[in-house]
DNA sequence: TGTCCATCTCTTGTATACAGAGATGGGGGC
DNA sequence: GCCCCCATCTCTGTATACAAGAGATGGACA
């Protein structure tokens, strides 16, 4: 594999190997590379790196306090599966967390973020008619983290930035669902109207409906797929 | 030293040498006995709990996970200090999801669990009357985890859970605010009425409510302490 | 006397070695 | 033929040894 750390492209100044290998294995879990519920072995890990167990452990340590690995003593590491019900649960704080955002988001955001708020959206706008996806997709993320750092709460973006990261693996699926791009795109829409306005309850409002969504999404998208556990 | 690791009585089935330093160090945390701005030396914890310092360093990692210690490669782990606007961030989120937690409360809640809470409650009420500030405390800490459990969503809790720590150590002072354990008392009980009577948005307004004048109390005590560090 | 640089020490980061808990597979008993 | 038990083996948890960076300290020079 030879997947050599370097390749890395984070300002790794003063970072250690155990930064580096969860950086690279966090976007292996994000990508897809790594399925919910593939095993970390230690030392095939420490093997594919070139480095001893140590840092991989403490990378594993670290994914395991963000939620995207689960690991039992002595029994190894793998990349968490997610139970249907949490994952609804998980939307559901989600929903309320992201409203949150978009509340403070209307109060606080300066003339400036408002602006490049709408020039993200814009340009999602375009990506949509081009039918664009992946493109949309990563726009999407742009959007949602915009309206997170226009809270101006640093707990509260961390706390979204946890629970994106925990549901992205799921979130893309949706994006297969008929019409899905343009719905979203204007359920966004709404959300940019109020925060522009300056309207908190209708941001709150606007983007707890456009989340909420997602959750009926996919429940269906579960429905369909059966099972309780998604791999 | 000597703090034998035994002294854990948490069922450790299972649990690794780390698990229980960490608990340990927690416990210090939460209770004061290692104040915030406090070095964490991995030798001298290794040697006051007789083992080695690996055990000790994925401790560490996961208290940094937590919030609750700060670090920096190669420059050590302190125990996280706060800063004023970041504590008063997190008060806010915790407000916010302190009531997310009433309000789903109030919907799910079985009815044995209103039932503990009125009696937790109850239990608050004598100590309050006793001026027994150190269970009062206790209680209360109970009282909210209860409502926390009440919102039968684990994610939700998670995170509940995470601030509550991350706040703790400051949390005890407002104690000593004049008629503080009574109002805290009045509020808790606005809180108990809303969540037995059903009511969503009642627990939801009457729990935020509670959080919010911590608030004002925190920003009160830091502004006759003066720093807008808090060690 | 103050400042700057080199060295030294102390602490953290990493590697490796060892020990013990679970998993696994084969053999024996029913 | 099937199931249970035990030996073995693999992988995790812990200990220890080594490397390397950051800060401290002391001396030399301005």
């Amino acid at each position: 594999m030879s997947d050599r750390i370097a390749a890395s492209k984070t300002a790794d100044k003063g970072a250690t190997r155990a930064d580096e290998v969860r950086l690279a294995i966090e976007e292996d879990i994000f990508l897809g590379r790594l399925r919910p519920g593939t095993r970390l072995d230690e030392e095939s890990l420490a093997q594919r790196f070139s480095i001893s167990r140590t840092p991989i452990r403490e990378a594993i340590l670290q994914l395991v306090h963000a939620g995207l690995v689960e690991k039992q003593p002595r029994q190894g590491a793998v990349v968490a599966p997610l139970k249907l019900h949490r994952m609804v649960q998980m939307f559901e704080v989600m929903s309320e967390i992201e409203g949150l955002c978009a509340r403070f988001a209307a109060r606080r955001m300066s003339e400036e973020e408002k602006q490049a708020l709408k020039r993200l959206h814009d340009t999602s706008k375009a990506h949509m008619e081009a039918r664009e996806l992946d493109a949309y997709y990563a726009v999407n993320r742009s959007f949602h983290e915009a309206v997170q750092a226009g809270s101006h709460n640093e707990p509260l973006q961390e706390i979204a930035r946890g629970l994106f990261a925990r549901l992205a693996p799921y979130r893309r699926y949706q994006l297969n669902h008929p019409n899905r791009v343009h719905d979203s795109f204007t359920e966004h829409d709404d959300v940019v109207e109020a925060i522009l306005a300056g309207d908190p309850e209708a941001a709150y409002a606007a983007m707890r409906r456009h989340v909420t969504i997602q959750i009926d999404i996919f429940t269906e998208f579960v429905s369909i797929m059966g099972g309780s556990e998604i791999q």
